[in-house]
DNA sequence: CTGAAAGCGCTTACAG
DNA sequence: CTGAAAGCGCTTACAG
């Protein structure tokens, strides 16, 4: 097994030129049958690799796609993103495709500093997997090659989207409490901090709406700050039968609060999350909670994505990706 | 900001050649300083990008660099290998490299199948995270490129590799127990299943040896199939005072698994695990555990690789990166 | 069915 | 200090 076998090498050896050992190589016409298996046996025989760098230097595609993860949604207990990567990763692979993942630094971020990737034209198109500042998203418009949000959206800025049906899960998981006879029914998630945030909550208030139940300030409970840190909740004096949280782990931080201040779930009240990661299943009660689909969104953000590649005028606006409830023990039955 | 912009086009509209561009932009000599920042701003004004790949191509590096975890460690809850991946993505990026992840699946490591990557020369040295089949190993051995262990070794395979100190994390932890006074300790682990849990066993085993405390079969729970899959722990009749597990997750679930049988831990008895990931906080009472230098095994490893692939004849041989006890609650004083 | 030529965008000797 | 030439390993017209 020789290292730097080229084609030229095997063109040599078989008595002929490096354009039929291409042709044979790459199956394309214009090479007989025969030849052509010869010409592979002997490529497998003297352990030839293709170089795909001198292929993509000449068809102008590096056959790379960048992932760009902010770094402050990779901290240790946030593992959706990176998992949503590794699904992408292996979708990729079945399109002959390599995902180059690039952690952006807060620095970089605030800096609007494009990745090396980009200015090293490292790759075809971008993924960029969870929400940035609203100014790095008018630099990253700027890219004029294909790009794709996952995971959120922006009104403002015309790049396709793939998100999680949160709007809809969250309406969904309200409604089958209301059905369990809750009425007082609070939100838990700071509103300002991103869209998906943002739109469980509007899911939350058009399920309210649609049951004609008050939407109360007092009942909507900030869980972060703008960075996106934790922040300590804070719980209403008078407390509702259930509380919908805009994820798992925020539903999980709740859950000791309420222990620690010796309310029983769901005997006292219930609680529900959103997202189905790994603290739905730590947390005790388990998690009612709405399942994201990871490998549908990373399937369809890597079809979306190489679309674009091979054609850059295709366009697909904003795609949902629907979850679907889980039921576990975390919801009284009140009916 | 026009697509393909080549030095050439630099080199035109500045008059001079493109080799003087080349110089300029790599900061080489044979190019006066004031001529050097002309060039550069010139570049910067037309938006020029690096064509890494053609780079590459005349380099012979792809500035790549593959990262392989079999798949059956990258499940739901196993986040440590997406973790450690990630820092390694971001040592990479700042030596200017860029890691491809594949995901090897079961039946590409059952039939022996290299990844891609290889066949296609997309990188210039391999990290293999995770441990594989023997039979495996043997394939990759064969493999020309630099390339290196994290996380595992294999004793006959000459390959390089980095780990946790198992041996001596396990020995610090047991040696813990027995200065809180227990005797009766018992491990949890297939001692037949990765050389981790065994190092770790072995540890444990050293400890009880110094302290003249005799090792008992029974106490030896196996908590997994070959496969890697968990299985139930059968406790046995006469309970130790500690149980030294090989991970914090299979020390969450024994902890489950006493609860229901009634026990409380610590009072009752006390349980250590390893890893100090999710696990470990979000069991109840939180573990102590070892806490793995995930940071510093991945720097070790991308620096290792990357001395590896500037010089092929760099061998480090088994690198141990030490852990540190952290104190949380799971354990009763005796003394 | 087969091959000579050209070119993708760089960089490394080498010559001036 | 500056540049003409060659070449990295492929593939795409094009000619035979």
């Amino acid at each position: 097994m020789n290292k730097n076998i080229t084609m030229r090498d095997i063109a040599l050896k078989m008595g002929v030129s490096s354009v039929t050992v291409s042709k044979a190589l790459n199956d394309k016409d214009g090479v007989s049958d025969e030849l052509k298996e010869k010409i592979k046996l002997a490529a497998w025989e003297m352990g030839y690799r293709m170089n795909t760098v001198a292929k993509s230097m000449r068809e102008g595609l590096t056959y790379n796609l960048g992932v760009i993860i902010p770094e402050r949604f990779t901290g240790t207990s946030q593992t959706f993103y990176l998992r949503l990567y590794q699904e992408i990763a292996v979708a990729l692979q079945q399109h002959n495709y390599y995902g180059i993942l690039h952690i952006l630094s807060r620095e970089d971020e605030e800096q609007l500093h494009l990745p090396r990737i980009y200015h090293e034209q490292k790759v075809d198109g971008f993924i960029l997997l969870g929400q940035v500042s609203k100014e790095y998203i008018e630099v990253i418009e700027q890219i004029e090659q294909p790009k794709m949000f996952l995971d959120f959206y922006d009104e403002h800025a015309e790049i396709d989207s793939i998100i999680t049906d949160n709007f809809y899960g969250a309406y969904e998981l309200t409604n089958y409490l209301i059905r369990q006879g809750h009425r007082d029914i609070a939100y838990v998630g700071n509103l300002y901090s991103t869209s998906s945030i943002q739109d469980r909550f509007l899911g939350y208030y058009k399920s309210l709406l649609e049951h004609h139940l008050p939407l109360r300030q007092e009942w909507i409970l900030s869980d972060r700050d703008e960075q996106g840190t934790f922040v300590d909740l804070e719980l209403p004096s008078s407390l509702p039968t259930a509380f919908v949280c805009n994820c798992d782990q925020v539903a999980h931080l709740l859950l000791q609060q309420l222990r620690a201040e010796g309310y029983q779930v769901p005997q006292d009240c219930s609680v529900v999350g959103f997202d189905n990661d790994i603290y739905a299943t730590l947390s005790e009660p388990h998690l009612t909670t709405i399942e994201v689909n990871i490998n549908k969104m990373a399937y369809t953000a890597v079809d979306s994505i190489l679309k674009k590649i091979r054609d850059p005028h295709t366009s697909f606006g904003r795609v949902l990706v629907p979850g679907n409830i889980i039921y576990r023990d975390s919801v009284k039955d009140m009916t």
